[in-house]
This record gives C-alpha cells, sequence and structure tokens, in this order.
DNA sequence: TCCAAACGTTCACTAGTTGTTTACGACTAG
DNA sequence: CTAGTCGTAAACAACTAGTGAACGTTTGGA
C-alpha cells in the first residue's frame, strides 16, 4: 500500500460561468484554484494570471500532485518530441510561474527541485523573502 | 523464499506516476517505501531523497534483505568491474545512505556493518541522536 | 497599417549538487 | 599491542539548475 500524501484534488465546476454560459473549469488543491480556461491562479487572498506556457507547465505537474515529473515529461507533454539535449525551456517556465506563485503565496512552496530528475508539485511550507 | 523471517517486501506499482499511465515502480519493506525512479525513499511521516549513487547502494543492499553483502558485491554491481585495493567508495556511500536514512527514521537502523565482510540491510530497533 | 506591449525562446553567467578521492582517527579481531 | 578495516569529514572537478536579460515574434488597439 501507498504511503502517499492525504491528498485533495478537485476538478469541478465553479460558480463563474464563461460567456456561453458553460461554467469554466476549474482545478482546486490545497489552498489554490486554477482556471486554466482564463489562465488565472486565485486563492482566497489574491489572483495571478499566468500566460500560456506557464500555465501549459503548472498542469503538467498540477496533474501528478507529489509526484516527481521528469523534465522529459514535462518538455513532451508542453512541446511535444522529446527534449533536446541541455534544453533550458523547462527550467525557465518552471522559474516564472514559481515567481508568480511566490508573489500568491510567499508562505508555500510549491514547486520543488528534484535533482537531476525533474520537478514535484506540492504545497509545503516554507518561507521565501 | 527465505527462511525463517516474517517478511514484507514487496514491489507493487503505485496509483499514479508517469504521464502514460504507467506507474511508478515502488518497493515497500518495512516502512519504507522506495521509488527508484523517482529516488525518493518514504515513511509515514517523511521523505528523502537520494542521489543517484546513493540508490544504487541502498538498492544493492535492499535486493538482499537481512543477508549480507560483501563489498566486492557492492562494487561490482554499482561501479562495475572488481573493487581496487583499499577503495572506499562503497563505505562512503554506506554512510551517506545512513546518514539521510536517520532523518528519515531516527528509531531504526538499517544498514549493519559486518567487519571484514560487507554491509547487510536489516531494520532493526536502535536508538541514534 | 503601424506601433507598443506581451510573449516565447535562447543565451550567458551564477549558484548549488554530485561523484570521486584522500586523509586521519576510531574501531575490531587476533 | 598491532595490523587491517571502517567511520567520517573535507577537497575538488564536473555537472545541473537558478537567474536575469536580450532578442525576435505575435498580438491587439489606435
Amino acid at each position: 500500500m501507498e504511503i502517499g500524501r492525504p491528498y485533495l484534488f478537485t476538478a469541478a465546476g465553479s460558480e463563474v460561468a464563461s460567456p456561453l454560459g458553460a461554467p469554466e473549469r476549474t482545478i482546486t488543491l490545497a489552498g489554490l484554484e486554477i482556471r486554466p480556461d482564463s489562465r488565472e491562479v486565485l486563492t482566497e487572498t489574491g489572483r495571478i494570471q499566468l500566460t500560456g506556457r506557464e500555465l501549459d507547465v503548472l498542469m503538467v505537474l498540477v496533474e501528478h500532485p507529489d509526484r516527481v515529473v521528469t523534465r522529459d515529461t514535462i518538455y513532451a507533454e508542453v512541446w511535444g518530441g522529446h527534449m533536446p539535449y541541455r534544453d533550458r525551456a523547462a527550467d525557465v517556465y518552471v522559474r516564472r510561474v514559481r515567481e508568480k506563485l511566490r508573489a500568491l503565496a510567499p508562505e508555500q512552496i510549491y514547486i520543488h527541485t528534484h535533482f537531476g530528475i525533474g520537478y514535484r508539485f506540492w504545497p509545503e511550507p516554507g518561507v521565501q523573502d
């Protein structure tokens, strides 16, 4: 049996409606509400706006909470094909997403580096200046 | 199968892992969950991350629970070929793995020294500061 | 159509991590 | 006691990730 984490991952229609009346897709986990369609991330106290690529990268990670996602996987999912030797694109976007998430919730660390492998998404307390 | 041990060694797929749906390989024994692909070791209360070499060494030991694995064997499995005279590489990595396992479960001793022979992996109670 | 802002991509430099080796002291068995 | 073995810390180069910024492209409005 799995030792993993107590884990709450909800995909559901929210209050907000799209122009055509269909509820906007939302993903809620651990204090974050992600709205892929409008590329927003919200907490109780704030909101950030992501770019297309930033959202792509975040979504790949969020779809596997608390699991290490390899750099190769991120690249394949976002850019397609296999990652060129020494490509840094994924890192750059992880950095940008981190920066925005930090602005949203400075007391949490969401994206963890697994050296030599990839990144893992999971909220953990941790001070950032 | 081994004689005379109450023994729990499970290799099983977990719920989720890779984006292609293939479950991540996990090895569970005596309170530890080892995920070789992401180089993690988890317990109920914590997690550690190993480096490539550290995991290599741990795996050699874990693959023979409660058996004394000679230094030569460890060297052959991890570095290949036969261990040079007075090489200390295996010892250094055993030490590093011990250190991380101690951080994870201070009340257990996992890696035991068999003087002049090698090391043995088996969880035994024992206080460490 | 033209322009400015936003965006994606790439690069160079810095910072941090890892694998390897060495040195020295503590320990073990005979 | 003594020779050999092990625990441990540290040094070092090679490698990986973090970061800031440049640069060309795209986008939306005037």
